[in-house]
DNA sequence: TCAACATGTTTGGGTTGCCAAACTTGTCGG
DNA sequence: CCGACAAGTTTGGCAACCCAAACATGTTGA
């Protein structure tokens, strides 16, 4: 199996991803952004924020300028864009495609937005791009909505019964034929 | 919104999930699991597995036997079943809905695994069991083909143009557009 | 001018989780 | 019986992160 301590090598821990994209959203909201507005939003101390966020300095994805107001660097603002961007489509998938709940969507995008890799958030793009595009012919419109009741229908526990047999099928080594339009 | 911390509060660690899902593993392919089996098997130390796993037994979800024999409590076996269930449905809803390349989806399910939320993984589940009744729909399956080249098509750099087109398209449609980031 | 308050930083503590290295056990061949 | 080796544990270190609390600064109203 592949290294599953991959998780900590991330470019930008979970803890980090959130202070970046937090600065970026107060830019947009608010116009800047401070160590305290930082630690309100995260719901941290101030204390914490300071010290992550001097490392984030020191590691030029944050910049200070002479007020102490925050901004992000070049690298900053495109590793920010990507987790956000990332975590509206997982967020998106979730909801559109399986048919979950708008806040347990945007939970769980929110738990795994820097760690699902470029390669899949940019299937997530373009599958939902697609979706998108087709979703004016109401006959696949039903099909989605059907397979979503499918997908909706919770049993009282996780795995329900029908899902736990499909996990125990997938799991089989190569039982038959997969497509794989790749 | 939700604590983005709720991270942290995870029954199971990131760690412990991985030291569970482990000597499941381990006892299904060649019927026992010692402190070293598991070490070699994740790629680090005995000793920290030895401590990990002391904690583990003091939480009641691993236990050993008289022959430092190691297997899981029922709690154990709920918890660790769980998780790889959820592994097993993201891989599965990447690879045959997204059409990402297997070891992509295989690594990122592992990363996400254990913070994915019963709801989603239920749900995942329900429209991976109701994408393989229907599978025998041609025109389906053609339409999944055309949405998962799309979805393949992969651009030089993420965000592509057209995903993050669609990601910007996504954050503007809140309708509360009152959402915070955090 | 200055007390009060908000903001920012520093410091000492705590947790998790990894490693290296020393130490303890248990088993086995000679 | 014993040396050797594998397996397990313990211990001291280190790195992220978090908090609380003391401290430093800066702005502001009376």
């Amino acid at each position: 199996m592949s290294d599953w301590r991959e998780f900590e090598q991330n470019p930008v821990s979970h803890s980090a991803a959130h202070h970046l994209t937090t600065i970026q959203w107060l830019l947009d909201d608010q116009g800047y952004a401070r160590v305290s507005d930082v630690a309100r939003h995260l719901g941290i101390t101030r204390g914490s924020v300071s010290v992550t966020l001097k490392g984030l300095r020191q590691r030029g994805l944050v910049v200070e300028d002479d007020h102490k107001h925050l901004s992000l660097s070049e690298e900053g603002i495109q590793i920010a864009r990507g987790i956000r961007t990332k975590r509206i489509l997982i967020q998106a998938l979730f909801r559109e495609v399986l048919g979950v709940p708008d806040e347990v969507a945007e939970q769980d995008a929110c738990k795994v937005e820097h760690l699902i890799s470029d390669q899949t958030a940019e299937a997530a793009g373009g599958f939902l791009v697609g979706l998108e595009k087709i979703s004016l012919d109401s006959q696949w419109t039903l099909l989605l909505e059907s397979l979503q009741r499918q997908a909706a229908a919770t049993p009282t526990s996780f795995p329900g019964n029908e899902t736990q047999e499909l996990a125990l099928r997938l799991e089989k080594k190569d039982p038959q034929g997969e497509d794989h339009p790749s």
